[in-house]
DNA sequence: GATGAATGAGCTTTCATTCAT
DNA sequence: AATGAATGAAAGCTCATTCAT
């Protein structure tokens, strides 16, 4: 819907406290009382646009998956430089500590993304492309970690991920990882 | 000071939106009217905040500095469970991306601080503790965005974080870095 | 409108800086979130009362436009004591010496007063009511900054208005413009 | 003292609503505290401010009392241009109309002021510089109001007193009062 | 004689929410 | 299906005032 896309956009330009309804209607070309009519309240739309942000993630890295760990990567550094998927989900992350509601998603949605990269790696661990002396779930936690602190980055310390420090990087990762 | 204090608590329980001078004040026994007489503005108190929780993560991080690397992220994990610092600069770091003031003061001192744990590991190749065929500035860059992508999930996704588990995790990450 | 009124009435009243938005606000019947709801913030809630208030003063002038010189500062006086218009524009252009926008509406206003009121005399000299040996636009300007500064002191120095002064002044006046 | 002229300089600056202690304290290189240790409270301050001013004022005129109407208007003009007296003045005198002990000090001390006009013109008139078809008494009034209402307008209109302009205004003047 | 810490009331403004239409 | 008027709570901030030192 035009509104859950509209309140992605205001997540990643102003963040959560700067994300009123207000903003979100406006942006989308509804009125404020919109807003409160589609949802019971700004609990629930928000709670909205977490699942449609996991859908569209979702959707994303399994467009991917078939990519060795490095295209995957890569593929998924450009989405966060080029889509606000990823800062809103940051922005809505730093929220969910303090609902519960928000938290009981992403508990459920990160567990479900973390379990599809281990068995992507397993795929890679049994093709011999990526080392298999540490289990596949530990090295997802390891590099799902290591996608959430740079995602976390990204627009904080730009120059950390200019394209020829981004290379090293990953080189350096591709070495972490293989057999 | 009791209000620096105060103001850290309150972003770690309630989150920067919810953290308003009132709360704070409050928590620090004192009136909102205080609070402003000794920060000009918000934006004031919340950069003093910024530097002081650097500050202390500094010490911390200067005290174990002898450590072995598991050792490090281990004392590291406590400090993220038992202290409201890392979640505080969570809450912090989330809103830097949209206050040009605190992206400034993030931007500078993370800097720093991922220069001194590439010193580090350069002192750990140099002894053998840890692999030589990744630049250290580069590992350092590694293991500090793991490190952030765990203390942003740590309140979230608590299973993730139960002993046996982490230490899997941590001899994982042992054998990732060893020579 | 309503707010509008109650904004006039709560400047003649409590003077500028005594015109909160609550006062404004619990006179018309409304809230304070009513006030911030019809005008974008108070700056522009104040600079359509001074639009309403010329509105409403010129209007009054062209009722009594007909009349002679004598007359018209008659119905004018009267005006002054029974209306809070002329106390409210009194207060807003105190404040306008230091609001830009305010002064940028009482310079084009008052522009056009005076340039009326020339017109109006310029009749008068030509039916000869009026002493012709100086030029309208200059007695226009005499007979304007005599009636400011009478509004100015209407309700500081009552007495100076009592009626049979006030005839004597008024009498006075007839002399000094008359041919 | 020097707290009287930083607050004279402060109201003109920055108006009566804008004058807080704070500033006037700032500006007489005190701190707020001193301000009320000087006078009981604001209030009394005030008051203190205007019979300054009053004082200034007086001698001020009493400097030029010798000479003629037009010479005295030009000089009051100067003053008006360049000292912040006659604008502090305007804005206390809009506050008087709520602060009965301002009232209290403005009817006496105008009613003075007009009285020592009248003498002023009286003589004037014995020597047959001014017309003695009207009262010196009304026609102080009437100077005094056109005096007050272009001090009131002195810096929102500043384009009606040109020097061109003004001089043209002051020889019609000098038509309307010659004998 | 003057400061500096602190208060508490009040200000403008923003916001989520309600509800008649 | 959606608007627009209006609310009421809470926010950041300013201010006059108090008082121990």
């Amino acid at each position: 819907m035009e509104l859950l896309r509209a309140a992605i956009a205001t997540l990643a330009e102003s963040g959560y406290a700067g994300a009123s309804l207000r903003k979100v209607a406006q942006r989308a070309g509804f009125t404020t009382g919109a807003v409160t009519y589609y949802f019971a309240n700004k609990e629930a739309m928000i709670a909205a646009v977490v699942e449609h942000l996991w859908d569209e993630y979702d959707a994303h890295l399994e467009s991917i998956a078939g990519l060795g760990l490095n295209r995957r990567l890569r593929s998924w550094i450009a989405m966060n430089a080029n889509s606000d998927i990823v800062e809103a989900q940051f922005q809505l992350l730093a929220q969910a500590k303090h609902e519960p509601l928000l938290a009981e998603i992403y508990e459920r949605r990160y567990a479900r993304y973390r379990k599809r990269m281990a068995e992507r790696i397993l795929d890679q661990q049994r093709t011999g492309d990526i080392r298999s002396d540490i289990p596949a779930d530990l090295l997802a936690d390891h590099i799902s970690a290591m996608a959430d602190g740079w995602s976390m980055m990204l627009h904080v310390e730009p120059k950390r991920f200019a394209p020829r420090r981004l290379s090293a990087l990953l080189v350096g990762l591709d070495k972490l990882f293989e057999p």
